[in-house]
DNA sequence: TCTTGACTCTCACCTTACGTCATAGACTAT
DNA sequence: ATAGTCTATGACGTAAGGTGAGAGTCAAGA
């Protein structure tokens, strides 16, 4: 039977002496055995349960529920999982709530120094060619267009601004992808998000579902339009770009019309 | 000029007079004068500087780099926002990790943990007309079928439970719209809901969007289908009822075969 | 055998940003 | 005057260890 020391077990499992002095006064992981001067003797069983106990405290486990867990044949593991899980959830829409927020610090803060006019916005896409393609997106889907722009006019001021920013934030995330890697799935994602953003907003209201159903399927209509895509019969790389222009346009034009 | 006291400062801001205590102590926000009694006054000024204080602390600052950033002009708070900024996106990322460890956990933990007798659930639907509708789905739709049943297997049973309740719900308000108006946009919502609950039962896991997407491609099988929606070459008024058991009987026997 | 250096023991205080008493004094309304 | 509310300070507790202090233990070289 081979015995490991503090030392040793520490190194082994890549933590501190004194946090397996800690689990040891915790009763979370007793050594084996003690000699003589009551230098603790771990064996294999005492590492096993140690991957196991690091293991729970990698998904943030509090020591005592772990101890529950590992001691406790009866704890209903799955639940505890899952309470666990939506505490992470919870913590993570907090995450994003905070990078948001620190986003739009920087960029407030730095106002003048890099902000984008809307000229910049619009570069690229000269102002009748926008109009070209709110003209082709209402003549295709008139009657969204106009449901859309209610459930818009329906928002406080401050959430309109939200939205907005929510929005940018998404496009200029589908182009920065789509630079690096045309052939990702950044598309379907960014749609995805789009949802998200859109619950976000309108909640449950069936205008949400509405809405992002016909924002996708105006994007889809780009996408499947070769005279955007292609370039020569080959993939346009600036393809993404454009998109992001033209839907930036198109909501821009919707939200303040 | 218009004081506050420790408690009502502490009920505008939405913090506790213990909190007050703290960063007077901490020299992070001093009330501007005393009392004789010595109790603490504070004016506009520091209910400014608190609100400054919550927002950084809403960014997760320690207190000590509060005051830093309040008290020197000099500091360099973008690149301090910036710099915090990808901390949270680190914390973010391992968060991402965290949830799909904890996941994989679960799925791992309840292989071959359910099962359950199919024959209550057919009630209402003769046997051989729902194994019809089967044969017809997975002929139809085969490979999704199976990994929808896959995801479905994974519940545990409280959750079963709750999932055929949401879901029967669903469909009986899909079943009643549908009577009172079989124009209406029922069908639409009744997939926007359907998407929610799914979401709820199985969270930021992939799956979940497949099994929507599966499921509303298999309502629009029926849906595009005249054999069903039509009666004699009008509108089937039970359709919205056959819908219902039809989705229902395709969703138990993924849930349990 | 003695000494040196590495290892170990237990005790105990320190960390964040407060929460929670405890005790004592101050203010307000009846 | 008295009850009820508010305030002050001080002290202890939290989670999961970090960081020593002082003392004992062990293996190896001189």
């Amino acid at each position: 039977m081979k015995y490991y020391s503090v030392q040793q077990l520490a190194t082994l499992a890549g933590v501190s002496v004194r946090t397996l002095h800690v689990y040891d006064e915790a009763g979370l992981l007793k050594p084996a055995t003690r000699t003589e001067a009551k230098y603790r003797m771990y064996g294999e069983k005492e590492l096993l349960r140690l991957q196991q106990i690091l293991f729970y405290k990698e998904l943030d486990f509090p020591l005592q529920e772990i101890r529950a867990i590992l001691d406790d044949p009866e704890f209903d593991l799955i639940e505890a999982l899952k309470h666990h899980k939506s505490a992470l959830q919870t913590r993570q829409e907090r995450l994003t709530t905070l990078l948001t927020t620190i986003d739009k610090t920087i960029s407030h803060l730095q106002e003048g120094e890099f902000q984008m006019t809307p000229e910049e916005l619009y570069e690229g896409l000269p102002k009748e060619t926008a109009e070209a393609y709110r003209k082709e997106a209402t003549a295709k889907w008139g009657d969204a267009v106009k449901r859309s722009e209610e459930a818009l006019r329906k928002l406080s001021k401050a959430d309109f601004g939200k939205l907005k920013d929510e929005m940018k934030a998404n496009w200029q995330t589908l182009a920065s992808m789509m630079h690096h890697d045309p052939t990702s799935d950044a598309v379907q994602e960014h749609i995805a998000h789009h949802y998200v953003i859109i619950r976000k907003f309108w909640g449950t209201d069936s205008l949400a579902d509405k809405q992002a159903k016909q924002y996708a399927g105006l994007g889809q209509m780009y996408i499947d339009d070769p005279r955007y895509t292609e370039l020569d019969g080959k993939p346009n790389p600036e393809f993404a770009v454009f998109l992001s222009k033209a839907m930036s346009y198109f909501a821009e034009t919707a939200l303040t019309s």
